[in-house]
DNA sequence: CGAGGGTTTGATGATAGTCAAAGTGAGTGG
DNA sequence: CCACTCACTTTGACTATCATCAAACCCTCG
């Protein structure tokens, strides 16, 4: 019923680095199980001290913080691959809550296993630190836009990133990939009010550069995008996964 | 000449993890030597691939990125005892620059024995996991209250967690901590520009929050600073040191 | 057909950015 | 010891980006 780590339809991606046979071994005994939720979900809650951890196999979600006064802030957006609750397991409570945006599946793991498998090869401890450290720097990135950045280069920014991400998964066909999310969802992202990103983004799509509704997003001029981002395209570098 | 981590004074210091004899003996062996830099040297430089890590020792900096168009985004504060270039050692590149503000001593670590004292035991390889995760916690944090909340909250949140984390290091007296920075730093970590940001500090000032003048920060009403802020105050939890 | 979630648009106003210039204090050199 | 410079802070005036408010529009769904 749930999928064998052996024919993991991620562990295929070329994104993903190679792992050895013991290594799969070892992570298809640390899951413990799958997890399918509908859109809307919550799957991990800001300061909980979470059981489990996972990994995202399908579907895509949102990783938040709510503050006092209500607003929301989109920490990032959670693609097939991502590993989530990294941060309940190290420092006993989520920083940040998590939610499916559309349906999702996730790999569990329990929690009560996660430091037999960290310690079970050096090579796994170093790929959770590395995911941690990589984590750490793209949320440096983002924190530079949405500090420095106006509206439109934000919002380009942010597409292209989301698009890079994408194309790394195999989520992209003819220049258009899946894009679950709402307005509202990108507004919070970039700290900019719904309006604002709205009318921001018309800008956008009548500059020809993009076309995002029914869930769709297409880019058509990727390479203008990052001029309007002002932003210096990363290579993309192979990955691990749990 | 050089401060034996026997001796090292931040160990004594409570917020910091203890460690065993082996661990201190280790770290002992991975520690190669120490650097002392004036204000204002870089001590890593954005996309370096930098042979060597550091734990501040003494003295404060700051870290940050450049964007293509100049500005500039503080990414925070370093304080004695942050550990500095993971990113370098685990993904091969820094995802952002490091100098020092003041005249700083930094013990330094050789990238190449990096592996192997990750590999010396898990409890060090899962405390550099914990690092790791907690940037990316308090990074999260920053994020939120750089797209969220407007100046004079933004700047009394960085104050309060600023005072905090100083608190932890034993570097508070009276109320009053060392705070060598400009307010062009504090305005790059935020967000805001340097009129707009100095305005606001004059109005907290008014409000008798805060005093800071002379590289020295006085915080009159913690409390209310954090009322202002809108933040709800975090229980410090010990940490390890590396 | 009405309800509800999401998107779009217009109008208005406030927060924050930019520009410019003066003030302050430490450090330097004549 | 007195200019003079330089880095940083402070203040005022003006501007604009972006938030807020309100309402209409569009679609899907029951």
């Amino acid at each position: 019923m749930t999928t064998d780590c052996k024919a993991c339809p991620l562990r295929s991606q070329p994104i993903f680095d190679d792992m050895t046979q013991d290594e799969l071994e070892k992570t298809r005994r640390f899951k413990s199980g799958e997890l399918a939720v509908d859109p809307g979900t919550p799957i991990l809650m800001e300061g909980s001290n979470a059981p489990q951890l996972y990994t995202a196999l399908r579907g895509m979600g949102l990783r938040y913080k709510t503050l006092p006064d209500g607003n929301r802030q989109v920490i990032n957006f959670i693609f097939p691959g991502d590993f989530i609750g990294l941060q309940a397991s190290m420092l006993g409570e989520m920083g940040h809550s998590v939610e499916a945006t559309t349906h999702m599946t996730l790999c569990v793991f329990d929690r009560g296993d996660f430091f037999d498998f960290f310690r079970s090869s050096t090579a796994r401890a170093f790929d959770i630190t590395w995911l941690a450290a990589t984590e750490e720097h793209f949320l440096g990135d983002t924190l530079a836009t949405v500090g420095q950045r106006d509206a439109i280069s934000a919002i380009a920014w942010a597409f292209v990133r989301i698009f890079q991400r994408a194309e790394t998964l195999g989520l992209v066909r003819n220049g258009v990939m899946p894009f679950p999310f709402k307005q509202q969802d990108v507004a919070d992202a970039l700290g900019l009010s719904l309006v604002h990103t709205n009318k921001t983004l018309a800008r956008l799509r009548e500059r020809q550069l993009l076309a995002w509704s029914d869930n769709t997003l297409k880019i058509h001029d990727l390479a203008e995008l990052a001029t309007v981002a002002d932003m210096e395209l990363e290579a993309v570098k192979p990955r691990p996964l749990i």
